[in-house]
DNA sequence: CGACGTGGAGACAACGTTGTCGGAACTGTG
DNA sequence: CACAGTTCCGACAACGTTGTCTCCACGTCG
């Protein structure tokens, strides 16, 4: 048994804390000027080979590393940084967003800082100031509050913003955002195709601009078709799994319950999921999620939902984000990314 | 349908970029010196309120924002930002470790630094030099190399570094690993005493440390079993889901096979679970997985798992961390998170 | 042979901030 | 009124780096 394997051997401490070394200590040690040092770093010409090879063995002897912030303050220019400020990075969505932005950034040598908002929007506002003051190049922006003209007065001037997943409100700039509402629409027909007459939503709070316009997708569908809007039906505000869980076992206790369900989050469609199982529902109620979930398609009956493309609106933001970086000033405006409905077998469920 | 919803009332547009102001522009609106404006700043005493309140104005009227970099070169103090470099961000293991460690950060006002490895030997150092550049104030590290003596170049001294996940090699640093090879023996024993004697074991790159210690869990554990070693049985090298649907599909097909497998990382897991639901013997082959995955709970048979704790791993990493950064001196040491064995079914199911 | 590049190297200032110190304007005391 | 003690404020230097300019030692060409 070896989980704490032996590592003794070869061991290279971590020096003390001391003074780190500076160009111009190297300049010393190079017995060169400081000018010169800097030269053989940024690989300027006008340096002969022999004092470029003293330069760099002094570098080595020393452990010099350049100071990114000191250069930073003299050329004025890009960190190469951009700030990513997410809901929850541990949301399988906003995971698979922050990948996709990490490998664009990956690409042009730019960095990623990272933060969850949790809906806070006090939070969204100090973590804009807070990266503000370290001179991000980009923000790019899942917000939780419904007012973004803060970004204005807390972001320097020139700091470039993308908004993800939701829009933003109050300031001009673009936004990368999923078609809930026509996703959200087209799996409530797609309910209303097998039959189904009495359509449940359970969405997360109206105050999320994404839950709100899923909830108007399911409204206008619900509409189009023809069907009664029952009050009854709806229910909002559902925050984590275990409400989801609670909120379908109430409508399904019912006089008149639902016989599909759309739910309009993840976490909600695992909830739900829970508790047609618990009823031993899950084969006679239908259910349509938004957002795709890992492993859905080994449930019995697979988990159909309306899936979104967080890759996608990685990419897309992050693309746009560098475009406005490298000086884009077109209008700033709305890219759509389109959902797609998976069949899997829950939402394929016969009403009656 | 409303996805792209209006908002061309009261925006306020992002100002063109121009030299962004400084101190000194502030002092001079205010009428003020230098000094006078860093002091109202950073809240220093010794400011009259009348002189204090111009100077706030004057902040406000032209938008100022401390420049972050230039505070830090003068005190050379800390950052106040870490880096985070995990395996994949993606991935629902790292992404709550990634949690953990954000929750501790933001408690003290650290930022986080956060990049994916991809199992990239060079991309680990790379990205270990780019933050050591910005001067992080530690590092929090999931070795994809066999080698982070490179630790000590490339880092300014003075940074502190913890590992997760896995150990670090040829550097003398804290580490913050799972229990793999007690988790992984607890597993293979719990399949053992359903009955089984041919128990599969499918894993990862065995050049990935925890991969290995997985692997030695078992082998353990089948020698104090008793059984015998069968090499037919084990499969190494599966990178990703569809690696271990093969394997599966493979071992199934032997005239000897397996009746019971231990898959050693989740993707694997998963592979593993679909090609036994495609061989419609999810019932009849037990299965133990290790680590956790959403939804496992749900499945038919459920699957039993021996979970790790990644919340306890990044938030003990986390204060590892800050402790060295706050000057903890004590020889570093390897911290155990344990695992915990939790039986769905699928683990359950009786060998014969 | 003199004027002229040309290429290598260094001196100096500047980026935006903060620490140190010194000075001016008050206050209260003998 | 002289004096010390406060309180408030500003001048200056420094942090580590890079842009600009200058200088010097070459060779080269007319």
């Amino acid at each position: 048994m070896s989980d704490a394997t032996d590592h003794a051997a070869h061991v290279q401490t971590v020096p003390a804390r001391r003074r780190r070394p500076t160009m111009r200590d190297v300049a010393q040690r190079a017995d060169v000027s400081l000018k010169t040092v800097s030269r053989v770093v940024n690989d300027e010409p006008g340096v002969s080979t022999a004092l470029a090879v003293r330069v760099r063995r002094a570098i080595d002897e020393l452990g010099f590393h350049p100071h990114a912030g000191a250069r930073l303050l003299r050329t004025d220019g890009r960190t190469s940084a951009i700030a990513l400020l997410l809901e929850d990075v541990a949301n399988p969505f906003s995971a698979a967003v922050q990948r996709a932005v990490e490998n664009e950034a990956r690409e042009r040598g730019v960095v990623v800082f990272s933060a969850s908002i949790d809906e806070d929007p006090a939070r969204e506002r100090a973590l804009a100031r807070e990266f503000g003051a370290r001179r991000v190049d980009g923000l790019l922006l899942a917000p939780a509050g419904d007012d973004q003209s803060y970004l204005a007065d807390e972001l320097p001037s020139g700091t470039a913003v993308v908004c993800v997943d939701r829009e933003a409100n109050g300031i001009a700039v673009d936004s990368v955002i999923t078609t809930n509402a026509l996703g959200a629409a087209e799996g409530v027909r797609h309910l209303a195709a097998a039959g189904h007459r009495r359509i449940a939503f359970l969405g997360d709070r109206r105050s999320i601009r994404t839950a709100d316009q899923r909830y108007a997708g399911y409204r206008d569908a619900i509409a189009s078709l023809g069907l009664p809007l029952d009050p009854g039906l709806v229910v909002h505000d559902l925050r984590e799994s275990a409400d989801a869980d609670g909120a379908v076992t109430a409508l399904l206790a019912r006089p008149d319950p639902p016989t599909a369900l759309f739910t309009a989050q993840n976490l909600i469609t695992i909830g739900a999921v829970r508790a047609l199982r618990r009823l031993g529902a899950e084969w006679s109620v239908a259910l349509v999620g938004f957002d795709d979930v890992l492993l859905a398609d080994l449930l019995s009956p697979g988990i159909t939902v309306v899936a979104q493309d967080p890759a996608a609106i990685g990419r897309t933001a992050a693309n746009l984000l560098f475009a406005r970086i490298a000086g884009d000033t077109s209008p700033p405006g709305v890219r759509l990314v389109p959902t797609t409905l998976i069949r899997r077998g829950s939402g394929e469920i016969q009403s009656g």
